[in-house]
RNA sequence: CGGGGCGUAGCGCAGUCCGGUAGCGCACCUGGUUUGGGACCAGGUGGUCGCAGGUUCGAAUCCUGUCACCCCGACCA
């Protein structure tokens, strides 16, 4: 099984085929017959689940709470606010018909003529319009706020192109919507969202991430401003991973939702909306995976440690059983998922193979030979090394490695970023290195039209103006007209 | 929507140029031997060859049309 993936190895010859089979073969998601939508399978599910709570978890902690809005939004409600319609609406499924009957001719059933809708319902790409025509009633005084909602929803959105958890015609996520009294106290919740999102992605992915600010032209439609968390996968393209976007009053005023303040004087709410997808199981398979399959940070691992008997008939199995039990329960008592697979139908060899190619940070294999010296034969996942371990002690040990191997596969992906990173100067050294892939920090003037030039010629973007690190202002290295600081542009996916 | 590729068993493919009634590997099932890195031997199940027309005694193969999917662009989280 695996060794098909191995014979892709040349990830640099074709990457998204590798990922494509890799996704298939750990058993995480396959493709569904319905275009540009995917399966997400059992294990695949068990991940995003783990990165649901987590995060779930984090947004409660800043008083955010959970709420469920309609998947069906009228058409009219797309059109209020002109940018966001010019952003949203070409690519939207929609609803024009409410019922089917039978085909008289026989062949099924089809759509029946007589039930067409009189306004459309727009299968939603995005849940701005029908949260904000919800909030309309909710909000009258500024006793009313702050509403701090997230919805956990799927949405749609009819791309050209698709890819299995990076660009899927449906995907699952969740969308935070706020509704503040104060222009400050709104950004100040962008801002906190996407340093919870950097967090999460450093903390729980292992994934290092660049906070910075969109350029116009990459702006969410309808938004001010937008924040955003950029990832470099391990073919050196970019990856927005999350977004947090200052609307300021656009949706308000578009929906007419005022509120009236302390000075008993009307006044539009302020808005701010942030979101991370399944995508974001993209990201964690492109930054860490290696041709032996996955490799899942502990954190975020279903199975965090599997545990595989090696026997040859059932005495010898009750045996070992009887070994692993005490190892089992420590473990777990230590709030660590563990696996024991005793099933007696795959040999041992199969099952090592296995559980690497899904990314099983820890595996433990216990034999006749470990019963009688006391010890077992641990491999971890990161960085496929095997040491023979005591016994005595095994679940502290094996606690101690996971959070090892978390920071080891963070540390390995800065790295990788790093070495991926480069400064330039001037235009001609910039299209030399963006072939070669990875990070360019460059100047830029601030204009729209430099952006679309430079994309034009090179296929990068500004990914995002950084909010940390070097403020040095400069010239730009097309037009060397002022720039304020340097920017990251890169090919993204 | 442009450019390339592909469609044959659950998966991966050969067969197509040159028409003769479908094959290989994996998986699956049965029996046996195995079990410290993807086991072996023997036997077995499974396909109206993407779909619709046409040519022909005969089509996976030739012709026409059509529909999927994949990769590279344009679009996007």
């Amino acid at each position: 099984m695996a060794t098909e993936l191995k014979n892709l190895t040349k990830r640099s010859e074709n990457y998204s085929q590798w990922y494509n089979e890799l996704v298939v073969k750990a058993d995480l998601a396959e493709q569904s017959a319905v275009r540009g939508c995917m399966v997400i399978k059992p294990y695949g599910y068990a991940i995003w689940e783990k990165m649901q709570h987590t995060l779930d978890e984090m947004f409660k902690a800043t008083g955010v709470q959970n709420a469920y809005f309609p998947l069906l939004i009228p058409k009219s409600y797309l059109c209020r606010e002109a940018e966001h319609v010019e952003g949203f609406a070409k690519e939207c499924a929609v609803v024009t018909h409410y019922r089917l009957k039978n085909d008289p001719n026989g062949n099924g059933v089809i759509v029946d003529p007589d039930a067409r809708l009189e306004e459309e319902l727009i299968v939603r790409p995005t849940s701005e319009t029908i949260i904000w025509g919800t909030y309309k009633n909710w909000i009258h005084s500024y006793r009313d706020l702050p509403i701090l909602c997230n919805q956990w929803a799927n949405v749609m959105r009819w791309e050209m192109r698709t890819r299995m958890f990076l660009r899927t015609a449906e995907f699952l996520w969740q969308e935070g919507h706020c509704a503040h009294a104060t222009a400050e106290e709104s950004e100040a919740r962008t801002v906190q969202m996407i340093n919870l999102y950097a967090d999460f992605a450093e903390k729980y992915m292992a994934m290092p991430v660049i906070k910075g600010v969109k350029s116009a032209n990459e702006r969410f439609a309808g938004a001010l401003n937008t924040y955003t968390i950029e990832a470099m996968m391990q073919d050196g393209k970019a990856l927005q991973s999350g977004t947090s976007h200052n609307l300021g009053q656009n949706f308000a005023k578009a929906f007419d939702v005022t509120f009236v303040n302390k000075d008993n004087k009307p006044e539009y709410v302020w808005a701010n909306s942030w979101g991370v997808s399944t995508r974001l199981m993209g990201a964690l398979i492109m930054s860490h995976s290696d041709d032996n399959g996955l490799v899942l940070p502990p954190h975020l691992a279903p199975i965090q440690v599997v545990i595989v008997p090696i026997f040859k008939n059932n005495d010898q199995l009750a045996e070992i059983s009887k070994a692993v039990d005490p190892i089992i329960n420590d473990l777990r008592a230590l709030g660590i998922s563990v696996k024991y697979d005793d099933a007696d139908n795959k040999r041992p060899g199969f099952k090592f193979a296995d559980y690497e190619l899904k990314g099983v940070p820890v595996r433990l294999a216990i034999g006749a030979r470990d019963i009688e010296n006391k010890t077992v034969e641990l491999m971890r996942r990161d960085t496929l090394e095997k040491q023979v371990v005591p016994l005595e002690g095994i679940a502290d040990y094996v606690a101690k490695l996971l959070e090892e191997i978390q920071e080891n596969i963070y540390r390995k992906a800065l790295k990788h970023r790093e070495e991926m990173t480069r400064t330039v100067e001037t235009y001609d050294e910039f299209k030399e290195e963006i072939e070669k892939g990875g990070f360019i920090l460059a100047h830029w003037d601030g204009t729209t039209e430099t952006e679309e030039k430079i994309k034009e010629e090179t296929k990068a973007t500004i990914r995002c103006i950084p909010l940390d690190g070097d403020k040095t202002p400069g010239k730009c290295m097309v037009t060397g007209k002022p720039s304020a600081q340097r920017v990251i542009f890169a090919r993204n996916y």
